[in-house]
DNA sequence: GCCGTTTTCGGCCCGACTGTTTTCAGTCG
């Protein structure tokens, strides 16, 4: 087993233990010992368990280093089968629906013999669940009502999406007359791919005003929970937005915790133990004296924050971007100063796959070539599809040397500022063989090679055939590395080391493909893919000019994995980006 | 289950909201 698999069984291990009343600490070893084991080289990691030093690597203990080594080696543990053996599917199940976690679904189970959602529905509806010590009617309706929307409103939404949703919402919560300062907080404020929901932070000292506009949004179709400090709302698209309000000496406390993630949350507050404080939402209290956190600082205790600068300041750390707080080591690379500068969007002089209307795009070159020029861009490559992908109107060899001409021709015109390349996104065909001969591909700038079929291909046979593809001279870069479609289609099967591999050997950049939907390669691969000189190209994958504006996106996830301007070839100039194609 | 220059036992991040209670447990983030 790879440690990704091992990590699987690791996170599965803390589910069921969970839902056998297990002891929540060691729930959480087995949590932190699958991050572990994904944060590691897979190398690494091979070569600790075949010296049995695995143990040596802090979180992880003997217990744990025993089990990773059994999967390792046998890709079986005898634990975790007799474990998942002793616990119904429908209970793991039942945690997905909201309000009910392990001790619930436990009484559940123990005391009226439910193993499956259908048979909780039924118990929700005859009363059965109302009866039970410690539930009443309403859990009994609210575990039903979650049953009924577990579909809807259990599923994650894209960024983007978000995105659009909460910007006005915040400017709105910005110009009320109560409100001092607002920010959006959460997975959105940190740039992940999909998210859960919504978080807002307001500082006010007049807070039911703020509250009562926040929960009458015309787009709110459900209030789930109102309080003094937080209220909870839901929107059609079942999509769920938080808002907390604070006093405006805690703004700045609220903002970083809420914007998380847990795991540098957690570091955070052990960071501050090291140094005599206790840290929260509240503030950064000292962890001596009476009391809890919270009236420490309402006491007035906590060190002071106009800003998070100052924050991770009192913790002797530089500030660190929204998008790196995942846990990843970006705490003690603020602690010793050795942050990257991150790339921005004002970076990026243009993109290079993109789509016409030759194939499935629906705007012509003409507009695609405004569109750039309008956002400032220095150049704009069009890669449209190949004959191969027949169901987007790829184009055959000669169509595709008529577009080449009528590129060279604008450019020759100077009708626009912007300079257009010429390229193709070539299928790779199910053998790995291009849809170009390479005659063919010896006369564009540039070529984008991508996997459009034969999703199901086993892992060994897709890896070979992208590998093979990776090699090709002419193949200027990797498109959509997975082929995943966020919250819609899994990622085909590929073994993404190995292509990451061939890449750097045969100097083929992989493309980071911006598009809001695809966000692939994850950014959870280029930190470390970078260091070891990987190129990445950010492309929107435009299909019309407003496409070309997803490059936001893009840079976001590069953010995310830790990229600078200097990883990414469309952040250099035209002269630079032509010399590159013609010595690639 | 993990960890350790106060430690090999006794801790492990912290608080809000809800629904059930009459002081709190469970869930969630």
């Amino acid at each position: 087993m790879t440690k990704n698999e091992i990590a699987e069984v690791l996170v599965d291990i803390g589910v069921l233990l969970e839902l056998k009343g297990e002891n929540p600490f060691k729930i959480r070893a087995y949590g932190s010992g699958a991050r572990i084991l994904e944060s590691m080289e897979q190398e690494n990691v091979e070569r600790l368990i075949e010296a049995g030093e695995l143990d040596s690597v802090k979180g992880i203990g003997a217990a744990l280093a025993q089990k990773i080594g059994e999967l390792y080696t046998t890709g079986k543990l005898e634990f975790y089968e007799k474990l998942r053996a002793s616990i119904a599917p429908g209970l793991v199940e039942m945690l997905e629906v909201p309000g009910l976690g392990a001790k619930k679904i436990k009484a559940i189970h123990e005391q009226l013999g439910i193993d499956s959602i259908s048979e909780l529905a039924k118990a929700c509806a005859d009363g059965r669940v109302a009866g039970l010590a410690g539930f009443g009617a309403k859990s009994a309706a609210k575990i039903a009502e979650g049953i009924k929307n577990r579909e809807a409103y259990g599923k994650r939404h894209l960024w983007w999406l978000a995105q659009e949703v909460g910007a006005p919402i915040v400017q709105g919560l910005q110009k009320l007359s109560q409100v001092e300062r607002a920010e959006s907080a959460g997975s959105s404020r940190r740039g992940v791919e999909t998210v859960g929901d919504l978080d807002f932070i307001v500082a006010s000292s007049d807070p039911e005003p703020v509250m009562a506009w926040f929960c009458e949004l015309p787009e709110v179709k459900e209030v789930t929970a109102r309080g003094d400090t937080k209220s909870s709302v839901r929107f059609d698209s079942g999509l769920q937005a938080d808002l907390r309000i604070v006093p405006a000496d805690q703004f700045v406390f609220a903002l970083h915790h809420f914007t998380g993630s847990k795991d540098h949350n957690v570091a955070m507050r052990q960071r501050a133990l090291e140094r005599g404080y206790s840290m929260s939402e509240w503030g950064l209290v000292p962890s001596e004296g009476e009391g809890t956190a919270k009236e420490k600082a309402e006491r007035g205790e906590s060190l002071p924050a106009d800003s998070e600068e100052q924050l991770f300041a009192h913790l002797d750390m530089a500030w660190v971007p929204p998008a790196l707080r995942e846990g990843r080591g970006e705490i003690e690379a603020a602690a010793e100063g050795s942050l990257p500068r991150l790339l921005e969007l004002g970076d990026l002089r243009g993109a290079f796959h993109n789509h016409t209307n030759a194939s499935d795009g629906k705007a012509t070159l003409r507009e695609m070539t405004a569109k750039a020029e309008e956002l400032g861009w220095e150049y704009l490559g069009i890669a449209d599809h190949s004959k191969a992908s027949f169901q987007a109107n790829g184009l055959d060899e000669e169509r595709l040397l008529n577009q080449v001409q009528a590129i060279r021709d604008q450019n020759a015109s100077g009708a626009s500022q912007t300079w257009v390349f010429a390229g193709s996104e070539v299928d790779i065909l199910t053998d790995g063989q291009l849809d170009f001969a390479d005659d063919v591909l010896a006369e564009l700038d540039y070529v984008v090679a991508s996997v459009h079929n034969a999703f199901s291909q086993d892992e060994a046979k897709m890896t070979a055939r992208i590998i093979r593809a990776v090699e090709n001279e002419h193949v200027t870069m990797l498109g959509h590395l997975t082929g995943r479609i966020l919250l819609r289609r899994e990622p085909y099967r590929v073994d993404v080391e190995k292509v990451i591999d061939a890449a750097i050997a045969n100097q083929t950049i992989i493309e980071l493909n911006a598009s809001p939907w695809r966000l692939d390669m994850d950014w959870r691969l280029w930190r470390k893919a970078a260091e070891r000189g990987l190129l990445c190209a950010i492309n929107p994958d435009a299909h019309e000019t407003s496409g070309l504006e997803h490059v936001a996106a893009g840079v976001n996830s590069a953010r995310k994995g830790w990229l600078g301007a200097e990883h990414v070839l469309n952040t250099r100039p035209l002269d630079q980006v032509k010399q590159y194609f013609t010595s690639h």
